[in-house]
DNA sequence: CCTTCATTGTGACGTGTTTCACAAGCGAGT
DNA sequence: ACTCGCTTGTGAAACACGTCACAATGAAGG
């Protein structure tokens, strides 16, 4: 169970499942109070989840060059409450000015240090089926701090086909890999019955962030946290809400 | 802002708006309460979100020709709390017998009936490159009362193009399509730019759910569930959490 | 420098969700 | 028929999260 804190699983579907104290506080404190640098504060994952969608609206303000932008406008645009992204940011430290907003761009950089979004992370991705060769192809991860940096598979037909090129590797050497690079992200996109033991060697590997695309809850240890993409979960939840 | 409640955007980041008054108590009232048709009880949406986790487990302890489960058990194979899976499961009545557990197949049933899954919902397809494609050749849906029935692209090239047996139709006929074969469960994987307009198609067409994978916030009236897949966000949520 | 205006950051409050804990009930065994 | 052990369903309590509402404050303009 402590498997599923932060995870989407429960969660993309479930939802808000959060077992262990949620997340510490964990941006440069300031200088002011140099006495409780202990008293961490416990930020809700829920919380954190909205972070990149205000990152994804800033940037879309950055590029109609919005200097600065009001509490009230973006939530209009986010769809939330002007509330909501006070009390959020609040969480962090203070960024805005009375009576003007908050700078787009200096906000924007703030929350994607936050999120440790101000460097890039090397991924491994595993299981190169019809699933695993679309992610591969997909750009849309390195506009995001993101990098596929190994593939694998146990299928010998696969392993050694080049994918968008790179190499398809043997899963023999997945933890060997990941160590050598110190590589702390890992999907999953292999069939369903095999993705406990792909997330076991991910944990081996020393894996801190899985991105699971098999629809199975997966058992990992506490300082390892795993967000479902679960489309069929989704669907099935929204039937419910269907008239006739 | 009502255009988010139930949604993933915030949800599957953010997390878990739910504006409205979340759900309707929509099951089939037990006979005995004649008197109150009315006070329909309001579910929250986070207990619906995590049906289809409960179903999906109780599937597998069916292959393994298991005759009964605990909530205890059940909660383990799942990761989250006996107490809740109680809590969830009598939001809809009683359907465990004590010192005994719930009867799998007969729990399995029940709650495929209170999501609407005791029947094949038809779904459109919107925006045909890579991603469009991927999800067309998709098998899972099938197996989960999901069937794609029909394919659309605004791109003249692709128009016509025969994609797992379907052709591939211009937007132009989407509204069309879509009241004429009473569908009410759409599917975006246009370009970002384009998804605000495609949703507004398919509300016209009369949708009521859709599953949005561009990475865009939409604007959709308050009958409309949206739940949004998004991996990047998903991931740099996640690298919050991870040390070093 | 003072006034006005807009908008933040946050206590206090309210609502929503989870967990606790236990009386009630079923079934097996005697 | 009675007892025992197990497990449900659910009030009540605890906790988490979202919203209200307003004092505090920066900026702009006179
Ligand atoms: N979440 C989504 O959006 C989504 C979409 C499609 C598929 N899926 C899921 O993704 C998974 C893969 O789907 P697919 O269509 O690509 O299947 P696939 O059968 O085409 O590919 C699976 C691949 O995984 C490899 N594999 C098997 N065992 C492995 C192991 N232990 N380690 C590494 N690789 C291993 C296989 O050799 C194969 O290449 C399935 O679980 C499917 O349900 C999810
Ligand atoms: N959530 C995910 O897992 C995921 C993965 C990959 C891509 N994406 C997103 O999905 C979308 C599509 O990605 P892609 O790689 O397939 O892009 P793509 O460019 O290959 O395909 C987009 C398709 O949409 C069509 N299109 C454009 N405007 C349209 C309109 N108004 N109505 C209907 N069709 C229209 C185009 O003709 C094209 O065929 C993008 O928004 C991308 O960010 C999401």
């Amino acid at each position: 169970m402590p498997a599923i804190a932060r995870t989407n699983p429960i969660d993309q579907l479930p939802e808000t499942r959060d077992v262990r104290p949620s997340a510490k506080f964990g941006i440069d404190m300031d200088l002011d109070d140099e006495v409780d640098e202990l008293a961490q504060l416990s930020i809700p994952d829920v919380v954190i989840r909205r972070l990149p969608i205000y990152v994804r609206t800033l940037h879309s303000l950055l590029e109609k060059n919005e200097p600065s932008v009001s509490s009230e406008e973006l939530a209009r645009l986010i769809g939330v409450t002007a509330a909501q992204i006070r009390r959020d940011l609040s969480y962090f430290g203070k960024f805005g000015k009375q009576g003007k907003g908050y700078d787009v761009g200096y906000l924007s950089n703030t929350i994607e240090r936050i999120l440790k979004l101000d460097r890039t992370w090397d991924m491994v991705l595993c299981g190169m089926g019809k699933l695993g060769h679309a992610i591969a192809n997909y750009r849309g991860f390195t506009r995001s701090s993101f990098v596929i940096a190994g593939l694998f598979d146990t299928d010998s037909d696969v392993v050694g086909e080049m994918v968008n090129d790179m190499p398809i590797q043997p899963m023999a050497d997945l933890v060997k890999v990941m160590r050598e690079n110190h590589i702390s992200v890992g999907i999953i996109a292999t069939p369903r019955k095999n993705a406990q033991e792909t997330a076991d060697l991910m944990v081996e590997g020393g894996v801190q962030a899985i991105l699971n695309y098999a629809p199975v809850i997966l058992r990992v240890p506490d300082h390892v946290t795993v967000r479902e993409i679960d489309p069929v979960s989704a669907l099935q939840s929204m039937s419910y809400y269907i008239n006739e």
